[in-house]
DNA sequence: TTCCTTGCAAACGATTTGCATTGGA
DNA sequence: TCCAATGCAAATCGTTTGCAAGGAA
């Protein structure tokens, strides 16, 4: 094994650097460990994925300084619960699809011709209502090979 | 003014009979006002629209039920607050838009053939993965007029 | 009459915050 | 050193639930 880093830490680190904020051990820590792990996770899921090294509340103003800087993105799953994974800038631009059954949510990647075609109809949608179109977020629904 | 109802309130209403459950008046009142309000709501948002003719614990009981009975659909805002709306089949299938400044949310439409581009898009992701896609959902993100 | 539904208050669970202490740059 | 970050405990806030009283079929 190699001693170099993941060049993902680098850039997530960097990235605090220039939010203004210090790159703590729990803030290297949940970079670290959301690499590693795929799709959005819970606070509750970090904590258990870091054994517990960092308290709840701190892991909530963690991922929440995460969040605020870029590295993370945050959105609510069914339950309404808050999920975090790594930023769109660090991973890929991607969607996710939800077995309707078992819950479970994996990512999933549009070529960059459905990608644009995606962004030409957002932005035609948001025109007809005002709107200045930034982003959009889609959530496919169905049943995962397990449960179909 | 008529004396016709709304189609809506007595299609909404069937359905609750058919699912077994009595047609009180608070389901009333809630169907009949998210028939005239359009967009997703909260539970204290719909509270205050019916001037607190219902108290809120019994309204979340309300609307949890007239969720299971599918008149109405949740899902989850930006904050995390559960927002509740007519379910697709009473008002028809749409998507939402979202002012990332402000959080004001509101319905849009696709055309026809927006919307079967989208099913080709969402069949042909689903299929990559192994699931069986039964729907999508569409949230885009930007600014709205007042905040942009 | 028979259960389902309601209202109230208390309980809950996820998330946030005050404050004294610790630690990064 | 100096101010930001942490840990703990207590507080919040949206939402749920137990229980006795009221209401739909």
């Amino acid at each position: 094994m190699s001693t170099q880093r993941q060049p993902t830490v680098d850039l997530a680190e960097e990235r605090l650097r220039s939010s203004g904020v210090r790159t703590t051990r729990a803030r290297r820590l949940v970079i670290e460990k959301l690499i590693r792990v795929d799709g959005p996770h819970t606070a509750e899921e970090v904590g258990k994925l870091l054994r517990s090294a960092v308290p709840l509340s701190s892991l909530y103003r963690t991922l929440s300084v995460l969040t605020a800087s870029g590295v993370l993105e945050r959105f609510h799953d069914g339950a309404g619960v808050a999920r975090y994974e790594l930023a769109e800038w660090l991973t890929g631009h991607h969607h996710h699809i939800t077995c309707g059954n078992c819950g479970s949510t994996q990512d999933i990647d549009f070529s960059p011709e459905t990608e644009s075609t995606i962004r030409r109809i957002a932005d035609d949608a948001g025109e007809t209502v005002g709107f200045a179109v930034t982003g959009h977020r889609i959530d496919l629904e169905g049943l995962c090979p397990q449960c179909r």
